[in-house]
DNA sequence: GATCAGTGTCATAGG
DNA sequence: CACCTATGACACTGA
């Protein structure tokens, strides 16, 4: 577990160092499902994982593990968000390094070790102690304006330092590793792809690195990190750079191929890491296509062992997908394509499982993945060695996760940019289209939405996540580590309710079973001991699809736990009402039977039912008559049978009854959201005619103001608009009133006729 | 320890 | 009358 996290925070340093580069990268599947980093590789079998739905963000946030939950998304999207950042080469071109003699923590003038919000853009932590493994974490926070030449300083020191540190916990390292190593590069040394002479060299290299074990390969990370100084300092040398020598550099930096002297601790000096010319060696060992040959068939080749080294396990996967031309080379060297998503590189993923964090972390993500491989299964974990770039992510910082907001060219999704990104929480529909309309209305219908109750705010508070789990839940009925629900409370509450707990007896339909059920359950769990030929017999009329009726320990597998999800085809998606964490959420017929085999599976294995449960459940009652007669059963076991039956189409029915009475909610619910709409509207409506009434008194009171001007009394003077006011008459005569009430006569005609010309 | 949501189960009514 | 479904009520469990 511990060279996996340090294989994880390596990992994060190579996107990092490759965004900062402007390599558009997506590591997600090289990182261990999300659930798996939180609740451990084993939190497939434990309740934790059942409920919450890390993947679906369906925690409970009354989770324990909401702390982790937490700083694993956040760790997640902030690695996932790296797809997004590109650092345009004219901001690489303001980072230059000054050589720093003393490698610690130097960082800018009067500025503390710790740069959290300096000048500069990179934060760097040094000595943070995880096990024997000395780290320090490098973040460049979108907030802290363009990177400093100190801060970028005090990195390259770091690193240095980090190594020097690592150096003094080399043996233990090695001990530790040794056996790993033995291992690693047994599997490695199959996995590389044969290239007899052709072979480039950085994959000798590599090769050489598997091979040799656990020194060569801190070699390599020493020259890692040597080469990464040097790198940072021809940044500084190179007042512009193009994209093409961006990622020279970044070929540069991923071979490996330099020896440094065993003798030499790391700790090179970073004056002469920065010196003048620190790439002769290197270049010397790049491969010949680095150098002359293709380009493009050269960065494949760097992808390649970049490939090699994230994810030595699943080296052929890489080398598949990279021979099948996902990675474009014509599109690398565009630079307006340069945004390469390693992601996109190596494999596709569906949108769902593989984006666990999706809606929070931004769409930009690709989703157009056609097929999903199995990285994040636990049999594909990361590999066990430790890149030893030791950059930890427990430094990462919520400032560092706003880490290019806006600069998603490439982003295929915009729209689902995460509220996390985005200043503006992304409104859900139709809340975010009635305010839409609120907003845009030139009568600021935003108090309106104010008065509604709707306010950005609350509805951001109603934005809901919208992921759904695969379906497929892999709690094992039989697993005494996959208590799955109502199962899971029946084992953990077996001891405690032993007083009843007696063995299965006349009453055990319906009381408690004992513990010793669930040792027989364990037990007889593999031996299933349901005969085949029953399901056959009644498959015809009986037919569940992907069941397993005489596996029913491995009925649980398949079932759909999706019920547990937000309903996805609900408008009602992702707004209120927050009843609905239930089953209820879909149509419920004889698909159901989740969980239903917690206690009575147990006591039909217990009875030796020799059918399952899913049969006596859903079999019309005439087969299940002809069932029964078929066989020879005990009056015990036919109560029980009867009693499974009946409680387990009492179960489907209160299912179903939970999720009509949730309907019935979720219809009230959008009946209240179209009257809340409708009332906008009206709303919206009266206040146009009220806009248009108000427009239309001032034409007439101009009109009127004009007529009066234009009046004379018998002297031939105005008539004082004060003294007199113009009456309309119904029949369309105009009448000349004094303001005291005595209208008169005067001038009627007249009048009417400038009206009437006026109009 | 109280509270809550989800779930299973029972009793009962009704089709 | 048997069977099934619906539903209220209650208990249990985990969060």
């Amino acid at each position: 577990m511990c060279l996996k996290k340090y294989f994880t925070e390596g990992l994060i340093q190579v996107a990092i160092l490759l965004s900062l580069v402007g390599v558009r990268l997506d590591v997600g599947p090289y990182l261990p499902a999300s659930h798996e980093m939180i609740l451990g590789p084993t939190s497939t079998l434990t309740q934790t994982q059942f409920h919450n739905q890390l993947d679906g963000q369906d925690l409970h946030p009354k989770s324990v593990d909401l702390d982790g939950f937490f700083t694993a998304r956040r760790l997640l999207g902030w690695v996932r968000s790296l797809d997004r950042l590109r650092v345009p080469s004219s901001e690489l071109e303001t980072w230059p390094v000054r050589p720093e003699p003393d490698a610690l923590v130097v960082g800018a003038p009067g500025q503390p070790a710790t740069l959290e919000g300096g000048a500069g853009g990179l934060e760097v932590h040094a000595g943070d102690q995880v096990g024997s493994v000395s780290r320090s974490s490098v973040v460049a926070g979108s907030d802290y304006g363009p990177i400093g030449e100190d801060n970028l300083d005090t990195m390259v020191a770091l690193l240095r330092r980090s190594l020097e540190e690592e150096d003094k916990d080399e043996d233990l390292y090695e001990e530790d590793t040794d056996t790993l190593w033995q291992d690693q590069s047994d599997r490695g040394r199959h996995q590389w792809p044969e290239g007899g002479e052709e072979e480039l060299l950085v994959g000798d290299t590599w090769r050489e690195i598997w091979r040799d074990g656990g020194p060569s390969y801190d070699r390599a990370n020493r020259e890692l990190a040597q080469d990464l100084s040097d790198q940072f300092a021809s940044l500084e040398a190179q007042s512009s750079m193009s994209f093409q020598e961006c990622l020279r550099l970044l070929e540069d930096t991923f071979p490996f191929g330099e020896e440094t002297e065993p003798s030499d601790p790391v700790g090179v000096d970073l004056r002469e890491a920065s010196g003048e010319d620190p790439t002769p060696v290197r270049e010397l060992l790049l491969s010949p296509l680095s150098s002359h040959g293709d380009p493009s068939l050269d960065l494949e080749q760097q992808w390649h062992d970049i490939l090699a080294i994230m994810e030595p396990e699943d080296m052929d996967l890489g080398t598949d997908v990279m021979q099948s031309g996902s990675i474009q080379s014509s599109s690398l060297m565009d630079p307006v394509h340069q945004d390469v998503s390693l992601q996109q590189a190596i494999l596709p993923r569906s949108s769902q499982d593989s984006h666990p964090f999706n809606s929070s972390f931004g769409g930009s993500v690709p989703l157009e993945a056609p097929l999903q491989l199995a990285l994040l299964s636990p049999s594909s974990s990361v590999p066990d060695f430790d890149l030893n770039l030791t950059f930890g992510p427990s430094d990462l910082t919520d400032s560092a996760l706003s880490l290019e907001l806006n600069g998603t060219v490439g982003n295929p999704m915009p729209s689902i940019q995460s509220s996390l990104f985005l200043e503006e929480p992304v409104l859900p529909s139709p809340l975010g289209s009635l305010l839409d309309d609120a907003l845009l209305d030139e009568l600021s219908f935003q108090d309106l939405a104010l008065e509604e109750g709707f306010n950005p705010t609350q509805a951001s508070q109603l934005e809901e996540e919208l992921d759904s789990d695969s379906g497929l839940s892999l709690t094992f009925s039989h697993s005494p580590a996959s208590p799955s629900g109502s199962e899971a409370s029946y084992s953990s509450s077996s001891s405690s309710t032993s007083s009843d707990s007696s063995v299965f007896s006349e009453e055990g339909a319906v009381g408690y079973s004992s513990d010793m059920e669930v040792i027989v359950e364990r037990e007889e769990g593999a031996v299933g001991g349901y005969s085949p030929e029953v399901s056959k017999m009644y498959s015809t009329s009986y037919q569940k699809p992907g069941r397993f009726n005489n596996l029913p320990w491995l009925e649980q597998v398949g079932h759909d736990h999706t019920y547990n999800q937000p309903r996805a085809t609900s408008p009602r998606q992702g707004k209120s009402l927050k009843l609905p964490k239930s089953r209820y959420s879909k149509p419920y017929k004889h698909d159901i039977s989740d969980k239903l085999w917690g206690r009575d599976e147990r006591r039909a294995r217990t009875m030796k039912i020799p059918f399952s449960n899913d049969l006596i459940v859903n079999l019309p009652v005439e087969e299940f008559n002809e069932l029964l007669t078929k066989h020879r059963l005990s009056e015990t076991q036919l109560k029980l049978i009867r009693d499974i039956r009946r409680r387990g189409k009492n179960k489907m029915a209160a299912q179903n009854c939970r999720r009509r009475k949730l309907d019935v909610l979720f219809g009230l619910e959008e009946g209240v959201e179209g009257l809340c709409r409708h009332k906008a509207r009206q709303l919206k409506e009266k206040a146009e005619n009220l806009r248009s009434v108000r427009e239309m008194k001032q034409r007439l009171s101009g009109l009127y103001q004009e007529v009066f001007s234009r009046l004379r009394d018998e002297q031939g003077r105005p008539l004082p608009a004060t003294d007199y006011s113009l009456q309309f008459g119904n029949d369309g005569q105009v009448l000349l009133a004094t303001r005291n009430g005595s209208a008169s006569e005067q001038n009627c005609k007249p009048h009417k006729k400038q009206k009437d010309g006026k109009k």
